[in-house]
DNA sequence: CTTATTATGATTATCGATATTGATTTTGAC
DNA sequence: GTCAAAATCAATATCGATAATCATAATAAG
């Protein structure tokens, strides 16, 4: 392909470029999760197998794969010879998942925090620089990219490797959700800070303590697009 | 195909006999699943989707279909090019899971009970009548499957249709995890009357009460396999 | 004897073509 | 005009063949 021309779904561009080297199966997958987070393809919009593969340059079983794992994350719902839509989460479904991302997380640095790793530690860091750079450019994508990544790196070090799939899955329709119900608030400046802070907790090496700093960190979110919600622990 | 062969994976019969009528990829799913779920396909053993597709009698892709469900089930895990494997579940893990499983179907009858229907009543009481059949057979499997579908079918009156995917991952889990425990222990026979008292309660339409029902229910699981972990709400 | 390099074998990843399916439209009898 | 049956259409589901990838075994150089 010789990547003169944008590459599009359903009209919108797919900022294709940083996917080179991937294999196309999860190129495909990450082209359509990121147009969906970034809400440029609606709930209820249609997507069809065989113009994705297309616009996409590969084949409808690629992309078919692609619809598979979408479909475990929430992101879409496909309906047997009649089309995949894009699928919606209500306020009371985030509300939910975000108390199951408290339970998961808090296992997560429980397991891991007596035990952290300097190589781990140096990783964790190096990505809260990098959340500072997305805080400039105001790159709302790339910062909850680099926020699962933050948050999956770290509980990758609990050895509950089960979980982490629910764990991610919860985590993309949180910031799915707020990202929706923040498209015009600004980016939050400490962004990064908050991160770094939370890693000064764990170097404590008191799971307590981080279970403790984790719940108030994810309790944020909760606060931020829907105060009212009634919160239980 | 002729059925007159026992089907086999890994050398273990398959007993496809009720997957008739479902698609080939959803045959393949529930065939494979079943192993593992009764144990008869180990941890650590390997699967091939070539080997498996000759024995199920359909393509490679169909059961690489398969194989994303049941990864993001947490019951394989898939390395690119070089097969795919059964994968455990630890006892804090599955700990982890009933834990969700507790905040998910609280929210669930919370929403479910006020206006619950006589239909679902009446599917639900149907289920338990059921259950009463696997007690008197001995028949395990059975029996863990129409628990899953009770809850499930509660579940799906409560309108939060993104958590049931997290839900049915997390009632999988736990009940490979259970049979895994307890293959030598005789089947509780009071489990179709568990249920019963559950629906007697939801019948009130009291969340709350619903709620604490539902919360005692499920952690009658943890204390049967593993009464000395520490249990939090 | 050790190490780097090159075959080889096993297995998934991708493709293009065909079969199935479910909804919609057309047809034909009344 | 109305309704059931049949044809058509737009999709996915499945297949069989080929390409790409990774681990390992064989080979060769030092």
């Amino acid at each position: 392909m010789s990547r003169t021309e944008t590459v599009t779904i359903a009209g919108k561009p797919l900022g294709l470029d940083p996917l080179f080297g991937m294999k196309k199966g999860d190129a495909a997958y990450h082209a359509v999760r990121r147009l969906i987070l970034l809400g440029h393809i609606r709930p209820t919009e249609m997507l069809l197998e065989q113009r994705i593969a297309e616009q996409l340059n590969c084949s409808q079983g690629t992309v078919r794969e692609a619809f598979l794992r979408l479909e475990q994350d929430g992101l879409v719902a496909r309906r047997g010879y009649r089309g995949t839509t894009v699928s919606d989460t209500s306020v009371e479904e985030a509300a939910v998942m975000v108390s199951i991302r408290v339970q998961i997380e808090c296992a997560g640095v429980r397991h891991a925090v007596p035990s952290l790793s300097e190589d781990a530690l140096r990783d964790l860091y190096a990505l809260t620089d990098e959340m500072e750079q997305t805080t400039a450019d105001a790159d709302y994508y790339r910062g909850s990219e680099l926020d699962r990544r933050f948050h999956m790196l770290l509980f990758q070090q609990s050895d509950l490797a089960s979980l982490e799939p629910i764990l991610n899955r919860c985590a993309l329709q949180v910031h799915r959700f707020t990202h929706r119900n923040a498209e015009d608030e600004p980016p939050d400046p400490n962004f990064a800070a908050k991160h770094r802070a939370l890693l000064a907790v764990f170097e404590r090496r008191d799971p307590e303590q981080a279970a403790d700093a984790i719940t108030a960190h994810i309790k944020q979110v909760i606060d931020r697009w829907a105060p009212d919600l009634n919160w239980e622990p």
